[in-house]
DNA sequence: TTATAAACAGACCGGTTGTCCTGTTTTGTC
DNA sequence: GACAAAACAGGACAACCGGTCTGTTTATAA
């Protein structure tokens, strides 16, 4: 796929920060795509252009290498799709609004959907090793725990005095979660939006505006 | 673990049901609890105490039991504890919060969360193979239906006017396989009361009684 | 009883896996 | 330039995996 600098059997150049960042990005993509147990060394060291001693000499088992996986790249994407927008947005509920539609965007975009990166490796190696289960469920506690802190900054305004901080990120991470998992199993990202309907005709502020009651959905029927 | 009726050498007596049973019943436990990939069938042969013939006569590929698994083992796990019970609830919702509270006083009872079997399959095989998926998909959407059918029949007697079937469906699936993702990572069951707080607090139908207003989180300060 | 197929036993094989090990090259430091 | 440590190359290896194969035993039906 890429091209690697792998001209010359006579010069190399040592690039220890380049390598290492080359083999997570091909082992982030891979244990996305195929899982970890999935995903041979072999198959790694041959996509990222990488031979067996330099990529012991990096990651010394392959237990370190999805542990940095996870600490480096999973906890990075959840921090970019997820808590900087809900930081950045006006409220709590526009901020969520905000991610499911742009997921729900880009997957429909790209025609595909590969699910989310944390819930994939959580589910196959959260009771595969402690320290696996340890980092992954930090990842989850730092994500629920930004959304928790926004709502809570929006109750300091004013908004969402009737609304537990906690459990209305457990819901939207819970519902984010399943979605995904849904919508990759089907491979089909309208559930995305239709669990963020749902959720926001159901979970609108407390003490907001009565919701409407016009008879829209006869399809039912 | 189970004794096993392997005493003599010199008399055998054949039991393909049972045999075929027991494989299934192993597989389905170290499917929940390790992975498929991390499953070799050398230790499925023997926690189930049968030979590589034996298996290889009933389940000719590895592929093969997966499939056997989720069709029939999974995709029952789901009627059991999902279907059934929100048919026979009085309402849906009334149905969802039991389903949760069920499996939310199990986990706590086992003091071990194992995850939904449903989820922890779907993540890893949903990309492996299109026939893994669409085996997974299909209980995914029965399960979906089966709730969303339950919507309709409160419909029909008046209840949830302003309740889209579908999305009710989409978001009460989604919510509880994100809890479980999460309580999985976690080991702590604890979120899927949260979820579940969090979405009657939130999702009531939307003809029914004002939301009392009163102040009750105060913690949140 | 006898034929016939299903049910099961158990060895075997090619390929793959993750890891280790020894050696070589590059890089930084004095 | 000398030296040490880091960076990298690449082969070796033992364990394991899933699947196949041949042969034997049990059940079934004629």
């Amino acid at each position: 796929m890429t091209a690697r600098p792998k001209v010359r059997p006579g010069k190399r150049t040592n690039d220890p920060e380049g390598l290492r960042k080359r083999v997570l990005d091909v082992a982030e993509a891979s244990f996305q795509a195929r899982g970890y147990h999935a995903s041979s060394l072999g198959d790694l060291m041959a996509a990222a252009g990488v031979t067996g001693g330099a990529l012991h000499h990096h990651f010394p088992t392959k237990k370190a290498l999805a542990l940095a996986v996870i600490e480096e790249r999973v906890a990075a994407a959840v921090e970019e799709t997820w808590i900087a927008p809900v930081k950045a947005a006006g409220t709590a509920r526009e901020g969520v609004r905000s991610v499911f539609e742009a997921v729900a965007a880009e997957l429909e975009q790209q025609g595909f959907v590969r699910g989310c990166p944390l819930n994939n490796l959580a589910h196959e190696l959260s009771l595969a090793d402690p320290d696996f289960r340890a980092a992954l469920a930090g990842v989850f506690s730092a994500w629920r725990e930004a959304i928790a802190d926004r709502i809570r900054a929006d109750q300091q305004a004013g908004r969402e005095q009737g609304t537990d901080p906690q459990r209305f990120a457990a819901l939207a991470v819970a519902t984010y979660s399943g979605a995904m998992s849904m919508a990759k199993t089907a491979q089909d990202s309208g559930v995305l939006r239709d669990c963020l309907n749902a959720l926001e005709q159901g979970t609108a502020s407390a003490g907001a505006k009565r919701r409407r009651r016009v008879l829209r959905q006869y399809k039912a029927f």
